[in-house]
DNA sequence: GTCGATGTTATCAA
DNA sequence: TTTGATAACATCGA
């Protein structure tokens, strides 16, 4: 899965659905198993969280955070095709496939963790001062959505290189893929291939208030269902509907209704956006 | 059977 | 410093 707002959406329905219940075993696929990082294998990670109550499920970039009552903390990104499903018989619309790890839990819900690619990785903190100690997670950029408009221009004063793969780039925001960064400056009005140094004040602050209205939006719709990405509960999210650009190839232009929009490759991954009047 | 595309991102080379 | 390619892996559809 994906986004900030798909992670968003399964933290809020996951935290509901198990805050407060108790880890009472952990199962993972051996034959295809899930990338656990250099920090702690499998099998420590598995002794670490059995037995464990879970505080809270939070999120901090695309990483869906299980608090545990000790202060430990198992994060669980989602890469490519992943998705965290909970339940009984937690299943999605593959069945229970490629579900290639499970928590069983004191209540006898399953949390499962699909991984079609298996590009997902699971890591183990076992306090917060450790945190910085784990590569990917010290480096992780600001939130968007914790972010000031004057810290969100100032971000970009030195910065140099094109405006989406930087909305992309985890190491200065967090959350923002390939959907939403092409939903985001499609309705800014600017083109993704842009240089930042090419930003007026004006741009910035059209993608800072797009940024916050849509992630706002998306996760209030549940997310974007455009392929594997399920609810926990295994629905699809509500957002794919309210895309405007992504996947939209060929379709007119919603915003300015008289362009096309259109796609590009760029470094391995499609950008769709309007050129009349992405500028 | 083959090819291309897919929502992520760390890493390495230029 | 920045960027671009590549690699992790698997599936689906043309």
């Amino acid at each position: 899965m994906p986004e900030l707002p798909e992670v968003q959406t399964t933290v809020n329905q996951l935290n509901r659905a198990v805050s407060g219940r108790t880890i009472t075993d952990a199962w993972m696929d051996q034959k295809k198993p899930v990338n656990t990082g250099s920090n702690l294998s499998w099998p420590g990670i598995r002794k670490a969280v059995i037995g464990q109550r879970l505080a809270a499920v939070t999120r901090r970039a695309k990483y869906i955070v299980f608090n545990l009552d000790n202060g430990a903390k198992l994060w669980v990104h989602q890469k490519m095709t992943g998705h965290l499903l909970v339940g009984r018989n937690p299943s999605d619309n593959h069945g229970e496939q490629f579900i290639r790890v499970r928590w069983t839990l004191d209540d006898g819900q399953q949390i499962g963790f699909c991984d079609i690619r298996r590009f997902g990785r699971i890591i183990l903190t076992k306090n917060d001062k450790e945190i910085a100690t784990v590569t990917e997670l010290a480096a992780l950029g600001p939130e968007p959505l914790e972010l000031s408009r004057e810290e969100f221009q100032a971000l970009f004063a030195k910065k140099r290189g094109l405006i989406k793969p930087t909305l992309m780039n985890p190491a200065f925001i967090v959350g923002i893929g390939n959907i939403y960064a092409d939903e985001i400056l499609h309705r800014a009005g600017v083109h993704p291939f842009r240089p930042i140094p090419a930003l007026s004040p004006k741009n910035t602050s059209d993608i800072y208030d797009h940024m916050k209205e849509i992630l706002a939006a998306a996760i209030a719709a549940g997310g974007s269902s455009t392929d594997d990405y399920r609810t926990p509960a295994g629905a699809e999210g509500g957002y794919q509907d309210h895309h405007r650009a992504y996947q939209h190839t060929g379709q007119p232009c919603t915003i300015c209704r008289r362009g096309t929009i259109e796609r590009a490759m760029r470094n391995g991954r499609s950008s769709h956006f309007c050129a009349t009047h992405q500028l």
